[in-house]
DNA sequence: TCTGGGGTCCTTAGCCGG
DNA sequence: TCTGCCGGCTAAGGACCC
């Protein structure tokens, strides 16, 4: 706890609903949704508009078109996303050097650590001046909470949603949680809050009655202590900015179940190997390997197994996958299957036997793994056509060498040879529908082409605001001053002849 | 048309060695 | 030598978060 409300939140307001929004000028005021649009899929964001017609995030899409049948269904583009997040991170690390991030749209950052707020006063003029410099470069709005804890931080810019600031004074804690739902407090889910409900308990007040012992006794000692203080508005959590990876894990749903245990297997090996490519593009290896696998009745059990030494090897993980899946009954069918390997370390069992033979001679990671690493470089596994996930085409993940049909996913950016730069808006029966505009234009028009017209490419997308914004360490001023290029769109060497 | 994907942390239980 | 206790590790599951 601290005498000055100095710890802030930062929440962007909608994230992924409104970077579309931004990026298409026909979808602003309308409702959008973005999630996975496979028969299984559930809504990752959907904007305020669409909010209003009862969709919210986790929902099933299923539901989610029969609120809102009007609404505009998009894939995610986390590429695109995380291009966003990393201009508002460095936004905040102009603020301090202590920054959390918690996702691609959420972060804390102690601004008594980065000195640019003592008191009450200031911090809320710095959070004022970040909500500023975040609209100014990336063209949408956050949402921002000041508090003496990270814990009522969060709860003020929830409460300060949507594009405000809420600043909570430290003591006015207690008085501010008492009425609240035990739900406001980080940690109690539904099944939590049922289990308090069932004891009596709804309220942050009620928590505080109970006391220590009864919530310890309820919910056992971990999570019973540390309430008890958090519904007091006590929490100690210092902000951390760097953490740790723990664990590495790919996993997969099918628009239908899996039977054949054959398919099963090849299935499991995949992602084994997708789970090897983000294990060594993360620097790592790992000890433990878990298999997930989900059935038909949506029960989850996991197997895991642990080597006597962390390792890379895509035919050690793929191997130990197959042993785990063996003990395993799938009858009935599998809805999902997942690998991950945790017990990370940044170094190999190979790497010792061949530091021991005399192998490697300086102590840099061994040329054989870097190889490995360096073979997928590049921009990312995410093709530029986007959406790296799962259960796009109908057949489900994996239909190994379909008919060379280009797909096209809604909210796909293109561009066309002679139209220009546009996005999908939606496709089937041999026909790609195209709308073309651009971030900062006009409503564009509507063009529809067959699927596999030539002229027709994937694009990467366009930045949302014109690259010439204020630079991060000086987050005051919107100055004119020309940036070195606000890299807006990840990687890519991006064609930005906007129009 | 029910229910994604990538994580973290906690709890419980069994086993093993000191 | 037997028993009890304790800590550490492994495995499995559950809750929660964005």
């Amino acid at each position: 706890m601290r005498s000055a409300p100095t710890i802030l939140h930062l929440d962007m307001d909608a994230f992924f609903a409104a970077a579309e929004q931004a990026a298409k000028p026909s979808l602003r005021g309308k409702p959008v949704v973005v999630g996975g649009l496979g028969p299984r899929g559930v809504v990752a964001t959907a904007s305020y508009e669409a909010r209003r017609f009862g969709v919210h995030s986790a929902m099933p899409m299923a539901q989610a078109r029969r609120l809102a049948p009007n609404a505009a269904y998009l894939v995610p583009r986390f590429s695109f996303y995380r291009s966003i997040s990393e201009q508002v991170m460095r936004l905040l690390g102009g603020l301090s050097p202590l920054v959390e991030p918690l996702s691609l749209d959420e972060a804390f950052v102690d601004l008594e650590a980065g000195g640019t707020a003592a008191d009450a006063a200031s911090a809320r003029a710095v959070g004022e001046r970040l909500r500023a410099d975040i609209s100014a470069v990336t063209g949408l709005t956050g949402s921002v909470g000041l508090a003496g804890s990270k814990m009522i931080a969060k709860i003020a810019s929830e409460r300060a949603k949507p594009d405000g600031l809420l600043l909570i004074e430290p003591g006015t804690e207690r008085a501010l949680l008492g009425p609240l739902s035990v739900r406001t407090i980080p940690g109690i889910g539904p099944a939590t809050g049922e289990h308090l409900r069932r004891a009596g308990i709804t309220t942050c007040a009620e928590l505080v009655e109970a006391g220590e012992d009864e919530l310890v006794r309820l919910l056992g000692r971990a999570q019973g202590a540390s309430l008890h203080r958090m519904a007091l508005g006590h929490d100690d959590r210092p902000v951390i900015a760097e953490r740790d990876m723990k664990s590495v894990s790919v996993e997969d749903t099918f628009d239908t179940d899996l039977h054949d245990r054959l398919r099963i297997r090849l299935e499991v090996e995949r992602l084994a190997d997708r789970c090897v490519h983000r294990l060594r593009s993360s620097g790592h290896s790992g000890r433990t390997i878990v298999l997930k696998v989900r059935r038909y009745d949506f029960s989850t059990l996991t197997r895991s197994e642990t080597l006597r030494g962390p390792t890379d090897d895509p035919v050690v993980i793929r191997e130990a996958a197959g042993r785990l899946l063996a003990g395993v009954d799938t009858t009935g069918g599998v809805r999902l299957l997942g690998v991950g390997v945790s017990g990370l370390a940044d170094w190999t069992q190979e790497d010792l036997f061949a530091q021991a033979a005399g192998l490697i001679a300086g102590a840099g990671p061994g040329p054989g793994r870097d190889a490995g690493a360096g073979a997928h470089t590049g921009p990312g596994p995410e093709p530029a056509g986007e959406p790296g996930g799962a259960s796009l085409a109908g057949a489900g993940p994996a239909g190994p060498a379909s008919p060379a049909v280009r797909q096209w996913s809604p909210g796909q950016d293109v561009r066309h040879a002679e139209h220009g730069p546009g996005w999908v808006q939606g496709s089937g029966v041999g026909r790609v529908t195209v709308r073309f505009e651009v971030p900062r234009g006009e409503v564009g028009r509507v063009r529809t082409f067959r699927v596999d017209d030539p002229q027709l490419t994937p694009a990467e997308p366009l930045p949302l605001v014109e690259p010439s914004e204020p630079p991060g360490d000086q987050p005051s001023s919107p100055a004119t001053e020309p940036k070195e290029r606000s890299g807006v769109v990840g990687s890519g060497p991006a064609d930005s002849s906007i129009p």
